[in-house]
DNA sequence: CACGGACCGTTGAAAATGTCAATCATTGGT
DNA sequence: ACCAATGATTGACATTTTCAACGGTCCGTG
């Protein structure tokens, strides 16, 4: 039997693609679970804080840079939309498109949102320095938006 | 119409939950992409790595170790070993489990494989120095593994 | 020793996600 | 004015995730 460790020094121990999974598995649940109070999960969170921040993301834009298929993107500007969070305009620049815009009520939810996810982030990075936080950061950017 | 990266900028620019949602699944896809050529994905690929490498573990070992359902193994493990990758077992000292053993030719195949996804690791991190990739992989590892 | 609760692997079903092609309205270039 | 390309939407299909139930085995307690 190995030691409740023996795995974690195998070879995918320097896997960074298993540990990417592995830490995306654990954060997302945790985020998930803070976000659950406010009837969010990660992705709906996603979509909203990029509506509440006065972007004015195209659902297309939505899909690319949530890495979503568009048809996804449509069922959860649905749901936002049905609890009045976020409003779908047509953009005057192009009337295929949609642009998604927050309403108050979106803003105030997501307000409150961010504090539950901003409080995850902390905890799960509690042990590290906040340069190192930021190092970490940098690092992510660099993999999930390679230009 | 925000310009290409005013989504980039945004809050969920910093959130490091979004960041390791999406370079996990960028990673992701990349590695898939280049494993596929030996029959195998990223988690068919973790399970022969851990029964290469000899540390026979147990299906819930494994399960545990991948963050997946003890039933997602079964159908991994079934997947290796009608391909005669890997055998299953069962542990003397406990007749219940099961533990994963690789064959000659699922370390024949996984060393092949492993070459191809050290290469995808080290393309995804090519602007990126030895020390800072280290660096990387040890800020993941404490989010992996919160102990 | 026998019992009973806990645990391993397996199965099967249900729910959630991901992927894809087809469609309609609109755009932009020729 | 035409036509290929694009954004959103729908519906179908595949894959993945999650859960409950089961038979076999283990182990501590009576």
């Amino acid at each position: 039997m190995p030691g409740r460790d023996a795995l974690r020094d195998s070879v995918l121990g320097g896997d960074l693609v298993f540990l990417l999974a592995r830490a995306n598995a654990l954060t997302l649940a945790a985020a998930n679970a803070a976000l659950a109070e406010h009837g969010l999960k990660a992705r709906s969170y996603s979509v909203l804080a990029l509506a509440a921040d006065g972007a004015r993301p195209t659902q297309r834009e939505l899909a690319e840079f949530l890495r979503l298929d568009p048809s996804q993107v449509v069922a959860l500007v649905d749901g936002l939309e049905q609890r009045q969070l976020v409003e779908r305009r047509t953009d005057p620049a192009d009337r295929r498109a949609n642009v998604l815009v927050a309403t108050d009520a979106g803003r105030d939810l997501f307000a409150r949102a961010q504090q539950a996810a901003r409080a995850v982030e902390l905890g799960l990075l509690a042990t590290v320095t906040a340069e190192e936080h930021e190092r970490l950061a940098g690092l992510l950017r660099l993999l999930a938006f390679p230009d």
